[in-house]
DNA sequence: CCCGATCAGTTCCTTGAGGGAACCCATTGG
DNA sequence: CCAATGGGTTCCCTCAAGGAACTGATCGGG
């Protein structure tokens, strides 16, 4: 019956949200918009991607309420994208990806990409901490439980 | 030519990681490894996914050094996948995808998961945090910059 | 007033990856 | 000797990704 298989519909956060950007455009997408590229002719040319696919993964992004479709511009109907609250915590996961991109598949010629951080100014990368101690959060650090939310079929759709 | 984009050749740390990780599964073949579900049929059964599916992504997170392949029988030859360093760290980026699967896909149920911080022994969650100057470093904390490897075409592949 | 350009898609076709079921092989336990 | 188990492989079908061509609204220029 299912064709592809509905992670939406799991009882795991990472599944359900590998359902909104688990398909390996939807990154790229999120990241040219947050830098600026947020036109359609513009992403096409930049990420090199069908604008067939394109049309459809904007569609989508915006229906999950990530991105924002805007008119600027009424009279040649002229639109952008934009990044809702949604889709902008969505960019700190970006940031962890590219944390592990850097150190893991950068290589000799060091990362594409630096970021400066307003607050000290400095060139600096993104830690994981504990909301509740401030101490370093890794995946060595942690046991995981179950949660309220485990025997849940479906939450809002 | 190509068929399917190649996006281990991007000079974007962000596709890499994609191109590891980017399709669906093997973040959720990364959760189960991580929590000890670690054998092909225990894997097979607890994700619902194809086993041919399940065979290509196992042998693609061993080649890529994100998973390791171990004998844990000889004489019945019989296996399991344990992460290595490199899948280790990926599985931070998990938790981060959590945080946002928690806040925005979770709904009334709540979460489906809690963690439980060693060192404070509290439930929590995690934070992103400056390596520089330990102030939060969310997306609109930071400017990107061009960095060495960006005009980088292929780094060690 | 018609021509070309620009933006933002849509349509059509081909190819190949995901899903599912069945099959295979080594070994062990009864 | 037979069934069961673990760990896959093979086969077939469908659907989604890629790519190129086409559409439609609007403007600017000759």
């Amino acid at each position: 019956m299912t064709q592809r298989t509905r992670f939406g519909d799991m009882a795991c956060s990472i599944a359900r949200t590998m359902d909104v950007i688990g398909e390996p455009w939807s990154p790229l997408i999120l990241r040219d918009v947050y830098v600026g590229i947020s036109r359609f002719e513009q992403l096409q040319e930049d990420l090199g991607i069908s604008r067939k696919v394109l049309a459809e993964r904007l569609r989508w992004l915006v229906e999950q309420d990530v991105l924002e479709r805007r008119e600027y511009s009424a009279k040649p109907p002229r639109h952008e994208y934009a990044l809702t609250p949604k889709g902008t915590e969505l960019v700190a996961l970006l940031m962890v990806m590219v944390r592990w991109g850097d150190r893991w598949t950068a290589g000799e010629a060091g990362p594409p990409v630096l970021y400066r951080h307003h607050e000290c100014g400095r060139l600096a990368h993104v830690e994981l901490r504990c909301s509740e101690c401030d101490g370093p959060m890794e995946p060595t650090d942690i046991d995981v439980l179950p949660g309220p939310g485990l025997a849940a079929p479906v939450p809002t759709s």
